[in-house]
DNA sequence: GATAAAATTGAACGGTCGTTCAAATTATAT
DNA sequence: ATATAATTTGAACGACCGTTCAATTTTATC
């Protein structure tokens, strides 16, 4: 007596992911959507609520495919350290062909919403925090494998990944400089707080 | 036989800039801008042509406002870098209540256009690099007076200054923390490549 | 005060927006 | 095969979008 939905929910979300990572949350209109993810306005709002809850769903799943990023960063690299500056190096550099857009989805709907959505705003937030978390967990790691001093606070270095990794993102995307970009990364790891 | 317009051409601009910073380009519509800048629309259209004639307008007053802070922080600081560090703890620390959005209006705007208005990024892009030439300007100065080491590249530092105002601010959007931005603002000066 | 050019007004345009919902379709359990 | 309930469809809704332009108002000049 029952009938199952016949879309794939993660491809849906993936491609709706895409398009919103491009071209942000007012410049993607549910016309858009619907083209990329091949489903009808209804079957849209009886699965996602709204273009608010597809985009937050969205929000989630840019997320993940970072933390997992950064996971097989971690299982490739020698150590913690090394696998950051590879993580670093892959969004800030690796992104410019690969990636919907050069610079964070998080720092973009950062900078593209206010207050009149607030829910969305809170989301990026608190996502941003889970991003910043996994970074922490990775330098501990580092400190308890003697690869960084026991003296530092992990979590001022996480913090200042996150504001190195979204400036440069930025930067990149307003002017490309490969090289200097390169250079600029590697010295995150090399000088203070490090 | 003429007659002069009546509206205060620096006000209009001025009014419609705080709006598109705080509200960004795609999410301002002209009615908004209408209120604000008390105008109708076939005003606006005879006088700045379009929505995005009027944006790259607030873009270069926004930036004008910015490089006469900077000078004026150069104006009331015994030397170039304490104005650099003046100006930096300015628009990370306390543009929090002052401003229409705490992330640079500038950086917002490489965030949320596209390709579907390549002549609003190019003009971005174009005002980035502008503030940065004034960096080095500042620096060059810091140099001259023996502040800072001749043998320090200035672009490079101005290249740096720009993505860590840009992280930061992004970053104290997210996570409002004054005292680890200021200590983080602080640092900058204090370590390489300073 | 008459003239004319410039500036201003605001209704209106066609299009797109996010969203809804009655109707059609589908897949399962009997 | 039939009944049934979940799913899907897509036309349609009212609102708002950026923009236009004929009509009106304003003001410097003679």
């Amino acid at each position: 007596m029952r009938k199952n939905a016949k879309f794939d929910r993660a491809e849906v979300v993936d491609n709706a992911t895409r398009l919103y990572w491009e071209k942000g949350f007012n410049g993607t209109s549910m016309r858009n959507l619907q083209d990329v993810i091949d489903m009808r306005p209804g079957s849209i709002y009886a699965t996602f609520g709204s273009k608010e809850g597809l985009f937050k769903e969205a929000l989630n799943r840019y997320t993940e495919m970072g933390i997992e990023e950064l996971r097989r960063c971690r299982v490739h690299s020698s150590s913690p350290l090394v696998a950051l500056n590879v993580f670093m190096r892959n969004v800030v550099l690796d992104y410019a062909n690969k990636a919907p857009n050069r610079m964070c989805m998080l720092a973009k709907t950062m900078g593209e919403l206010t207050q009149d959505t607030p829910e969305l705003l809170k989301e990026a937030k608190r996502l941003l925090a889970k991003v910043e978390a996994e970074f922490v967990t990775l330098l501990q790691e580092a400190q308890d494998l003697g690869e960084l001093d026991s003296t530092k606070n992990v979590a001022t270095l996480a913090r200042h990944i996150q504001v190195q990794t979204m400036g440069l993102r930025t930067y990149a995307k307003a002017c490309d400089n490969q090289e200097e970009l390169e250079t600029m990364v590697d010295d995150v790891f090399k000088h203070h707080p490090f």
